[in-house]
DNA sequence: GTAGGGTTAG
């Protein structure tokens, strides 16, 4: 035994616990600590580890200014720790995510005028922060002009693949390509993220040939697909109603030993439902439950819609009282879809039953349901009913959208109603205003 | 003890 000493906190110790309160969504907490190290008359300080982390704990909590403001207001002067890189790194990623772009590239800019250096992960945070804003292509050009003036520049495995993956995902397959046998050719061999981003991009860009080409590469690579990998390559082929080769790779994750989760079966029964095979809908819920998978609310809601679609609207009534029996309560996606569905078939009264049934329930209506009520409402030209709807959603605070415009402005001025129209739009547009002025103060 | 890349289903 060493004595006491040994076992007194020190700034390591607080840098934990501050990390842990962070990461725990507890910013005020760590904040609390940190001022109790300032004030304890131990030998413990802060140190420039303990600050970044309650600024990136500032930042991922999405108090941005506040974290600016710490680290302009107190890092040198009060703590004695100027912002070193990681910190200026954690100020650049908030500001990206709220979209202040040039924000970001001024804090680049100050980073240089004070001379701290940018690494790796600055450029990859603005790499990332670009793609995120659907600019890809100033990101492209960002990397570009760093690559040669930065030490860091070159960009690592977490470039290429965030700029591959932004690439395929806005389709532009050939340049997501080049950029891949770019740093394929320089002797870098793909990681298993790099592998998931160019499976998971190339089938979104409906490249499917392509995407089972690189998971072949990448088992040979000596990497195993995980679930979400094969997730993604099973609703790639129902998309392309390519059944049987989606129900042979859920096979083969058995026989490999990957677990399908509740993930791929709903997206297996969305492709049998869509395909028509109910047959084989019912044969793999059968499966789903011997396998110790549990339907979820979105296994519920596949099959709802599955039959709905059909036509088959009473057997989707009937999976929605079966719920009951599991425990699973229906959600307004249920709910909204069955009401979607007897409103086109004219059956606007028992679409009414169920929204009643809702409030019953306390789930919550949405703009969907109240859009979907509405257009039955006005295929059947009954009016009361719908102003009493429209009195509802302003009482309720759900804002009418582009599709509640739409409706009513073809059917209100037809009947007369013109004013009602403009009374509710009014409403609409003043308590809309006021509640994107409530969210940016409560951000 | 701090910062950056993949998230699939109604």
């Amino acid at each position: 035994m060493q004595g006491c000493a040994s076992v007194r906190p020190d700034v390591v110790t607080y840098g934990i616990l501050v990390n842990g309160l962070c990461k725990a969504g507890r910013v005020g907490d760590a904040l609390r600590v940190l001022d109790g190290m300032s004030r304890q008359d131990l030998d413990i300080r802060p140190d420039v580890v303990t600050l970044n982390t309650v600024v990136d704990g500032l930042c991922k909590s999405g108090r941005v200014q506040e974290a600016l403001a710490f680290v302009e207001q107190r890092m040198s002067s009060v703590h004695g720790c100027p912002p070193n890189t990681v910190t200026y790194n954690c100020l650049i990623d908030a500001f990206c995510r709220v979209g202040n772009i040039s924000m970001a590239y001024e804090l680049v800019e100050k980073m240089e005028n004070e001379g701290v250096p940018q690494n790796i992960v600055t450029l990859n945070t603005i790499v990332g922060g670009l793609c995120r804003a659907g600019r890809t292509g100033a990101a492209l050009e960002f990397f570009r002009e760093k690559r040669t003036v930065w030490p860091e520049g070159k960009g690592n495995a977490v470039t290429y693949s965030t700029l591959v993956g932004a690439l395929l995902h806005t389709n532009n397959v050939g340049m997501a390509m080049e950029l891949f046998h770019e740093k394929m050719s320089e002797g870098h061999s793909p990681d298993a993220i790099m592998y998931f981003t160019m499976i998971s991009g190339l089938t979104q860009a409906g490249r499917l040939e392509d995407a089972c080409s690189m998971a072949s590469s990448m088992k040979e690579a000596g990497f195993k697909l995980d679930t979400k990998a094969y997730n993604i390559l099973i609703a790639g082929f129902c998309r392309k109603k390519r059944l049987h080769e989606a129900y042979e790779l859920l096979q083969e994750m058995k026989e490999v030993g990957i677990r399908p989760d509740v993930c791929t079966y709903n997206t297996l029964l969305s492709g049998s439902c869509k395909a028509g095979d109910f047959a084989a809908v019912d044969e793999l819920l059968g499966k789903m439950i011997d396998d110790g998978c549990q339907p979820s609310v979105i296994t519920f809601g596949t099959l709802v819609h599955g039959y709905c679609k059909v036509g088959k609207i009473d057997e989707a009534l009937r999976i929605l009282r079966s719920m009951d029996e599991s425990g699973i309560h229906p959600n307004n996606v249920i709910y909204n879809t069955l009401i979607d569905f007897l409103c086109k078939r004219g059956d606007v009264d028992l679409a009414i039953e169920l929204f009643d049934e809702m409030k019953e329930k306390s789930v919550p209506a949405n703009v969907t349901t109240f859009n979907a009520l509405l257009k039955g409402l006005r295929d059947k030209n009954m009016p009361e009913k719908a102003f009493e709807l429209m009195d509802q959603m302003r009482e309720e605070r759900c804002f009418p959208d582009y599709v509640t415009v739409d409706v009513l402005m073809e059917w209100l001025p037809v009947i007369g109603e013109t004013d009602r129209l403009k009374r509710f739009m009014q409403q609409g547009e003043h308590t809309a205003s006021k509640r994107i002025v409530s969210d940016r103060t409560s951000a």
